[in-house]
DNA sequence: TTCATAGTTCGATCCTAGTCGAAACAATAA
DNA sequence: TTATTGTTTCGACTAGGATCGAACTATGAA
């Protein structure tokens, strides 16, 4: 009768106010230190502490120990996908932490989601490798097809090294804010560096914003239109 | 200060032992009734009612009012996809919950549903006379064919006394071990009367087992296969 | 009608777990 | 060494919530 992985034990990890905002601080794809993510969620040092003990040992959290400080980061992308799929299913049941205020549409337009790029940026430029035949769902996971292979490689990115690692090279990721797939995996991960790389866009700092330039922004356009 | 969905809401609405097997029973789509998920979870009826509540109101679950029944099934896809994920990370994890109970094949098999068959065999019978053009489907409830009332009549049915009660002649029942539709109404009952008086199979005491015997069953193939 | 079953609401109890103060531990800098 | 900062451990307090008994409503059956 009760078999299979107890998911209780996750959600509930998950499920506390101070470790969930621990966690959507994470998804900003940086490593964290215990304090930040303490003043992240609101709480002294010796209750993120614990909270980040918690964490750890359910298998969300990796640490790195760096000198005297202690960086936390998620676990895995499957970790942020998890976390991603929940923020879908929060804003749909209409369970939003608060009013949507200044920083919200910025955040639709684009944001990292772990590794990549997400927000109304990120759809589009799924969108353009569907329908440039670079990239094609084969049994509802994407594949990068030999025309994409010639496109990625055009843009100067390793592909070998990408392939080579035991993360999958492409990813659907469900995007909360538009309902709707990005491009996940090492490939995504990639075309964020690329981003990054040519200076069409930057990070903003302590957010998941992603600020385009209007010049990178006309290049994105150029590029993935 | 937090923008963003609330993803700790709903994942502490998953994170309570009892909740979270509700819902894995609910995983696959079939509908279950707030007993059965009492009896799923390993609480009495009324801690079910108030945690039923709470996921209906924090929009996990749906529920489908049926006569004096309540059925309970995951509000959409999404939230099926999201136990997926928690059971992806819960597994990969480590955490998995051994409690191997006894579970109860012969229901799923065959299993009277208030006055008709329910069941892996009231499913065949329901899609025997779908496909043979005895029941046809109008608006999702079912109704009986001009080809289907000299089915009836050559089994001996009473169809006038059916056709003359209050209750209709033909309903769609949700099966809750096949997540599939049976046959309920006046035409549901009179055909498990006709299973009984054909002595093809019979209740089992004290239980909603309907038990067929070896010959009742080679009946029913000739029957309705 | 009366009885039985499905499900909810109320009230009380109990216990887990989040929280913080204080102190200890760890690692760097001067 | 001492001083400072980052982090954990210990202990105690407390709120929230899971749980169940009892009473209640609702629907269907006899």
């Amino acid at each position: 009768m009760k078999d299979g992985p107890d998911i209780a034990h996750i959600a509930a990890l998950i499920g506390d106010p101070a470790r969930a905002n621990m966690l959507t601080a994470l998804m900003g794809g940086m490593a964290l230190t215990a304090t930040e993510l303490s003043a992240e969620a609101g709480v002294t040092k010796q209750t993120a502490s614990s909270h980040l003990s918690k964490l750890e040992s359910g298998g969300l959290l990796t640490i790195r120990k760096q000198g005297r400080h202690r960086y936390y980061q998620l676990a895995d992308s499957d970790v942020a996908s998890l976390l991603e799929s929940l923020m879908g299913v929060a804003m749909r049941t209409g369970h939003m932490r608060n009013r949507p205020g200044p920083k919200d549409p910025a955040l639709r337009h684009a944001r990292v989601c772990y590794d990549h790029l997400a927000g109304d940026m990120g759809i589009r430029l799924y969108e353009s490798l569907l329908s440039k035949g670079f990239v094609q769902e084969r049994a509802g996971e994407p594949d990068l097809t030999e025309k994409g292979r010639a496109f990625v490689l055009s843009l100067g990115l390793p592909l070998d090294a990408m392939t080579n690692k035991r993360r999958p090279l492409c990813k659907a990721c469900l995007d909360w804010s538009e309902r709707r797939t990005h491009l996940a995996g090492s490939l995504g991960a990639a075309l964020l560096d690329h981003i990054y790389a040519k200076e069409w866009a930057e990070r903003r700092a302590g957010s998941r914003e992603v600020v385009f330039t209007a010049k990178g922004q006309r290049a994105f356009e150029t590029c993935f239109g």
